[in-house]
DNA sequence: ATACAAGATTCGCATATTCTAATATAACGA
DNA sequence: TCGTTATATTAGAATATGCGAATCTTGTAT
């Protein structure tokens, strides 16, 4: 079996498994920001922002344009905003039928 | 901003973030099998596996049934194999678009 | 009851990740 | 050139993860 090809998909969900990243892919769904904006948008540190944000960069999640001091980011392939989109859809449906479940243990326990 | 989602969606990236895991996965993509079958599949040890698919489990992604000592485990939500698919097709774009500009680059140089 | 086979669990170590604090770099304006 | 603003980098501590080795559980057959 090709061991590699799951090595590199587990590199890349390493990537999004992260929350404050993926809130950063959430900003730059509709357009780029610079690292500043992300900053005030996350209230998350620079320092951790800078670093979360050369991360997605190296791993070609993200590419940059710079305009006078500030560093714009944006999402290099749409497809990964329908990845994210997808797996959300995934842990919401997840969610449903948990919910279901209790529920519907719920309702055993109370029909006791 | 709701960070709990962020938080949710990160641990269920984390979830998929390693490459035995994967393998896994997709070796249940196409019907159940049992800890022996896994094993002897990605000849990896029993005991690792078996941690792997616990961990896959108590996140709802698999699913168990016994039949006598053998324990079957199958995925619970098929939407997870097209999640998987979909950053597949990430992953071959990039490295596709990566294979252009390294090309773009030899050229460049051998133009020199 | 005993033995065996299939899986699960626990422990401990090695490695990886994440964050904060401090410092460095780069562009710009006075 | 100097100071300021925007961003990047580094170091180190805390925490998390992955794995092998050993052990435990459970089901089944004799």
């Amino acid at each position: 079996m090709d061991k590699q090809i799951f090595q590199r998909h587990a590199e890349f969900c390493q990537t999004l498994a992260n929350p404050t990243r993926l809130e950063i892919l959430s900003h730059l769904r509709d357009g780029e920001k610079c690292v500043g904006e992300l900053v005030a948008l996350t209230q998350v540190s620079q320092a951790n922002i800078s670093q979360h944000l050369a991360l997605l960069r190296s791993k070609g999640l993200l590419t940059t344009r710079r305009e006078g001091t500030s560093i714009y980011y944006r999402i290099a392939n749409p497809k990964i905003i329908h990845a994210c989109d997808l797996i959300r859809q995934v842990l919401i449906e997840q969610a449903a039928e948990h919910a279901q479940v209790v529920g519907a243990k719920t309702v055993a326990r109370s029909r006791q």
